[in-house]
DNA sequence: ATAATACTCTACTAATCCTATAGGGTAATA
DNA sequence: TATTACCCTATAGGATTAGTAGAGTATTAT
């Protein structure tokens, strides 16, 4: 399941890289236009913005706004900072490798085996999605 | 991520779809080779037995076995099974829909637009890969 | 300067889900 | 008829999620 904080991270992404200019848009008008609670979204957008992925500006008329243009934003970046590992597994995951615990011998588990595939594919969308390809 | 009930779910079936004739395999030889808590496997079990996916044969000499070929048990089912729906976001789920609360319009939603991709993509996978093609 | 604006940070909490564990009940077989 | 092995219910600790509360701080327009 996605998690809200990584399904308002992307809505919010996406209501950013709809302004024209770039000009900064204030987390209450985001949070309105979208639906969203402000307190969650502002901790959300501060991830992002510790990420990289967007910058702000403080006093009057300040907000967030896109660090870079749309199309340049990959979504695998914007899902690895809000929902983590892109693997079901962490076994078969390229950013957050881990052993299993109960598992002798990775190249004889079928979980591991079903799983890269699932990986790879869920990979290869994101990686060749940029955040301009997620506005209608 | 997965969850172990399911990582461990797949783990037993494989286990089972290596067996000769379709004998019987008791659940704590199951959880001895596959390092599965003996309990939680029997519940796993079970609810696989009831969704049509494996039958069990009681008494001395019994155990757990596949009710049909392994090529003939399609991955999709077992995770559905399993782990529930194959979606991230249930507003793109086919077997366990449910509309967003926060989203007035579904088609001008961007999480809504990415999700159905790697939906389509997963289920591709999942649909196309039996119980078989699992087995190293 | 300074007041208003709007971002920044820390701490806390309710609810939910996951991963088991415990223990007894029941059916089938040798 | 004893044994084996599946069947079922209840419970509990821990982790994570989603959200709330409140105070603090930097910046800007005037």
């Amino acid at each position: 399941m996605l998690s809200k904080k990584t399904k308002y991270g992307i809505k919010a992404l996406t209501h950013l890289a709809k302004q024209e200019n770039q000009a900064p848009v204030q987390i209450a008008t985001i949070s309105e236009a979208e639906n969203i609670s402000q307190k969650f979204l502002e901790s959300i957008l501060l991830t992002l913005k510790k990420n990289g992925i967007l910058s702000s500006k403080k006093g009057k008329g300040g907000g967030y706004y896109l660090l870079k243009e749309a199309k340049d934003i990959s979504m695998v970046n914007v899902m690895r900072v809000l929902e983590g590992p892109i693997a079901m597994v962490p076994c078969v995951s390229l950013n957050y490798y881990e052993k299993c615990d109960d598992c002798p011998d990775e190249h004889a588990c079928s979980v591991h085996k079903l799983m890269i595939e699932v990986r790879d594919s869920t990979l290869d969308i994101f990686n060749n999605k940029s955040l301009a390809d997620l506005i209608v």
